[in-house]
RNA sequence: GGGCAGUUAGCUCAGUUGGUAGAGCGCCGCCCUUACAAGGCGGAUGUCGGGUGUUCAAGUCACCCACUGCCCACCA
């Protein structure tokens, strides 16, 4: 119904009345029956523990956007709600709670911890879901998923075990990072390398015969040295080539080792001579295996030292450094220490330094998986921007089996049990009762979790009910796209493209759109601790959902990042506020539904011009949507509003609705442009829209959410009217231009004399003399081809058309010489610039012949411009020497 | 070491097939013109990082260089 708008626009009241709106009808609630092409997009999970941030914003901002525009096309839409457990993330958050009541997890054991962090999450998991509500997203709340959920993890149990009979997934004893702190294995991609200053120490390793001067090996790890089981060197080496074969004696333990060669050995570096510790270094642990070595493990899972390590037995491994170098240096054999920056391998979750640790894991076969995750991109799987193939497939060529067990509490348990009586390892999807090797009873399940990248790696499938045969697999499976950030490029989207292609025959998205970071003003990584972060929380409440919104959408340009400061949110605001401004206005003059009529042939210049505009603002939003051009999308609405709608066609139409005989048609254009607008615009601000589009008279009860996006209508396609509206425009320019440089205020009116190139001019000019009178506030107007101008007069042209103001004593006339000179300067410079060209008889000979048209075109209407501004000024000159004016 | 971006107005950034350099913010001037001062009207500002090449024509295409940022690998 009709209705007026307050005179400010309050997002707090509007945003919370249409969010409960949206949630209360479950109008983004699809049924797979409905009809339309099926539209599906599952939300990247949230952390369960998390809080809403800048990054969630644009993420969620993004696939608002797509999902609102697919359902204003038809389709049917799909968009799946949920979080992550994020199993290391979220312990850390309740072992650091329970450290508040003097508690650790150990202490209250297993199954009590993991009921607390159930109650955690039963009594907190909304909170990111409410601040999602708080976007304006339109989810699809009754399906909303947790990774935990039974259904999902029974979907686990199942890829797991059929990965394991399919031979994709094993387990071995490997060399792996580890975090001492968190108490677990990582995957190579959890752990963050950062350069870091450290020391290279050199150690002289004596040879166990005690001839020569031994061996000098270099060293950033001292601590490791009880574990070192060989000295290595390159295999050309001159240096060293004497010693190869003989054996060296590990320093303070005394243990004899082999001198190998292996052209692992950089002779660059250090000394040449490399300590080998296959238990507590990854390439240690692969010279180890060539060359069957001893393992000895030194430093276990708590970061201490072990009996191996003789007398540091029972010692943090920081402690072991500095007492074992005492140690050595003690006998001598400490033979130099320089600094050194190298990076240092860190946990992604505790920032704690990772150890290499040999230890019994779990593994996918990715080495296997990854092959058709590659060829599915570009064919099957499109990638946005493009630029991102290359990594994409970089990784996927030098991937590594992933290491998915973990050493902690919260998370999808292993489905593995080892018989106690006979050792057999049984894998199934529920607990077996008895042992299918010896009938044994007693069967223990692996203490460890999975990796939460591995129940998201089936979000896509999983979330809309497999393993069973639902209706929204049938109809949704693959899902459309997949808007995320490229930081989860490897962690989740390749595991996705593994995992939907191995189990359901085809990839899990059509495409895959990969935005920027948000970053500060500086280009910073937002962060708590620089203290740099912007709160979309406290955004909104300043200035709104909708003005963000806008904000996100406009600077998301493909493959860049987006920095982000508080101001150019507050500027969108305005342009919030210009639309509501501009409703306000409309409703003025709509409280009555207009009558409809033929858009197609409507008469009048203004409407045509912009019933042609909105054409081309129809199609250009559409196709920017489509290809994920975001911020084309928003500056295209940006300026169809501010600049064609606002600064033109509403002012054009204010002595219209004054006049009985014009306001139908006036009224009929100015609702359905408004309307249009407001469905171009709705799916980057969905409040402000459902808003004004309630209060304006329509034919049908209806909200814009469902509205359709408008079909085009051909027939007000008019490039000719439009640019004859323009040249009126120009015109209007020109005079408040003169104006607005000889300091006459806006509103002074003056006379004007026009003096048109042609007769098409004159009659447009004629028919549109109120429209002049009233936007460049005129005295009146003369007009003739061949009008005398005053010589005592300011002048410009526009496409051939003599703008002439009359001028009197009261203005400066020298500003006006001064403005002349000014513009013949510029003509003069494009003039030149044209007539080189056209000098030039590779171009007239080569270019296309239109180019070459059009430049000719150009010259003579530069031409024509500069000798009349000349001839203006010569004349002007004259009334200035006569005496300063009329 | 390998890869990917970026370098355009004071600031933040657009510039889809090569064909007259744009927006927002900021700045300057004039205005309360009955939707909007969170506004209106007008204005100033750029050898498009540097170089070479292709072309009649290059911000746009190719190559080289410089600087910045990011990713991957390695770093005893």
């Amino acid at each position: 119904m009709p209705q007026n708008l307050p005179k400010g626009y309050e997002p707090r009241d509007v945003e919370t009345r249409w969010r409960e709106h949206w949630e209360t009808t479950g109008m983004f609630t699809p049924d797979p029956d409905d009809p339309g092409e099926a539209y599906a997009i599952v939300i990247p999970p949230p952390n369960v523990t998390g809080l809403l941030h800048i990054g969630h914003a644009l993420n969620l901002t993004l696939i608002d956007v797509c999902c609102r525009h697919a359902r204003q096309k038809g389709k049917n839409v799909l968009w799946i709600p949920g979080t992550d457990h994020a199993g290391i993330a979220t312990q850390n958050v309740l072992e650091r709670s329970l450290a508040k009541e003097g508690l650790t997890r150990h202490s209250l054991g297993r199954e009590a911890f993991v009921e607390r962090v159930w109650a955690w999450r039963d009594e907190y998991g909304h909170r990111i879901l409410d601040q999602i509500k708080a976007l304006g997203a339109s989810v699809d709340w009754s399906r909303v998923r947790f990774t935990m959920d039974e259904g999902l993890s029974t979907a686990v149990r199942k890829v797991f075990v059929q990965l394991y009979k399919e031979g994709l997934l094993y387990r071995g004893n490997y060399i792996v990072n580890w975090c001492s702190r968190c108490h677990t294995a990582l995957a190579d991609d959890e752990v963050e390398h950062r350069q870091q200053a450290g020391k290279l120490w050199k150690v002289r390793y004596r040879l166990a015969d005690g001839s020569g001067e031994g061996i000098v090996v270099a060293t950033t790890r001292p601590e490791t040295i009880p574990g070192d089981t060989a000295v290595c060197v390159h295999p050309e080496d001159e240096r060293y080539a004497h010693l190869i074969g003989r054996r060296a004696k590990v320093p303070v333990l005394g243990r004899e080792v082999p001198v190998i060669a292996d052209t692992y050995v950089d002779r660059e570096f250090g000394t040449g001579a490399l300590k080998v510790t296959p238990c507590h270094d990854p390439n240690d642990w692969l010279l180890g295996k060539t060359h069957d070595l001893e393992f000895v493990q030194v430093i276990d899972d708590k970061g201490m030292m072990t009996a191996e390590s003789g007398p540091y037995d029972g010692i943090p491994k920081e402690q072991c450094r500095q007492r074992i170098l005492e140690d050595i240096a003690a006998a001598g054999d400490l033979l130099g220490e320089e600094p050194i920056e190298h990076s240092v391998g860190h946990c992604y979750r505790c920032d704690t330094v990772v150890e290499p640790h040999v230890s019994v894991q779990w593994f996918v076969a990715a080495t296997k998986l990854a092959q058709a995750a590659r060829d599915a991109i570009p064919g099957r799987t499109k990638l946005y921007p493009e630029t991102w193939l290359k990594t994409y497939y970089h990784w996927l060529d030098n991937i590594r089996d992933w290491c998915v067990s973990r050493q902690i509490w919260w998370g999808h348990r292993i489905p593995a049990w080892t018989c106690e009586a006979c050792g057999e390892l049984v894998v199934e999807e529920t607990a077996p009762a008895a042992c299918p090797s010896c009938g044994g009873t007693a069967l223990a399940q692996d203490e460890d979790v999975l990796d939460t990248w591995f129940s998201s790696a089936l979000w896509p499938f999983s979330t809309m009910g497999w393993p069973e045969r639902t209706k929204e697999l049938a109809r949704w499976y693959p899902t459309t796209v997949l808007v995320t950030g490229f930081d989860i490029l490897f962690f989740w989207v390749a595991r996705m493209m593994m995992m939907g292609i191995h189990f359901m025959g085809e990839p899990p998205f059509r495409a895959v759109y990969l935005h920027a970071l948000v970053r500060d003003a500086e280009g910073r990584k937002m962060s708590k601790s620089t203290g740099n972060v912007i709160d979309p929380l406290v955004m909104i409440e300043k200035y709104g959902c909708d003005a963000m919104r806008f904000t996100l959408t406009a600077f998301a340009a493909m493959g860049r990042d987006i920095r982000l400061s508080e101001e150019r949110i507050e500027g969108y605001r305005h342009f919030v506020n210009k639309l509501w401004n501009a409703a306000r206005f409309a409703l003025m003059h709509l409280e009555t539904m207009p009558d409809p009529m033929p858009l197609e042939s409507v008469e009048g210049l203004h409407h045509r011009w912009i019933l042609h505009r909105l054409e081309g603002a129809k199609e250009e939003v559409d196709l920017a949507l489509e290809e994920y051009r975001f911020n084309d999308a928003a500056q295209c609405c940006y300026k169809f509003l501010w600049s064609m709608f606002c600064d033109w066609y509403l002012e054009l139409i204010k002595p219209d609705l004054q006049r009985e005989d014009r306001q139908g048609a006036a009224r009929f254009v100015l609702w359905t442009t408004l309307r249009e607008l407001l469905v171009l615009l709705h799916p980057i601000m969905p409040f402000v829209t459902s808003e004004i589009w309630r209060a304006l008279p329509s034919p049908k009860e209806g909200d814009l959410a469902l509205e359709p996006y408008p079909p085009a209508r051909p027939g007000c396609l008019r490039p000719k009217e439009a640019a004859d509206m323009e040249f009126v425009q120009g015109v209007i320019v020109a005079v408040r231009t003169i104006k607005a440089e000889l300091d006459i205020p806006p509103s002074h009116k003056v006379p004007l004399l026009l003096a048109p190139a042609d007769d098409a001019q004159t009659g447009l000019l004629e028919a549109n003399r109120e429209t002049l009178t009233v936007l460049a506030r005129l005295e009146s107007i003369g007009m003739g081809r061949d009008i005398a101008a005053p010589k005592a007069s300011a002048s410009a042209v526009v496409e051939g058309c003599k703008v002439i103001v009359p001028l009197h004593g009261s203005v400066d006339l020298t500003g006006e010489l001064a403005r002349l000179d000014k513009e013949i300067g510029k003509l003069t410079k494009d003039l030149e610039g044209v007539q080189k060209k056209l000098a030039n008889e590779d171009f007239i000979a080569k270019a296309k012949p239109e180019v070459v048209e059009r430049e000719r075109e150009r010259e003579q209407k530069l031409l024509g411009a500069q000798a009349t501004l000349k001839t203006q000024r010569e004349r002007f000159a004259s009334a200035l020497e006569e005496g300063g004016g009329a």
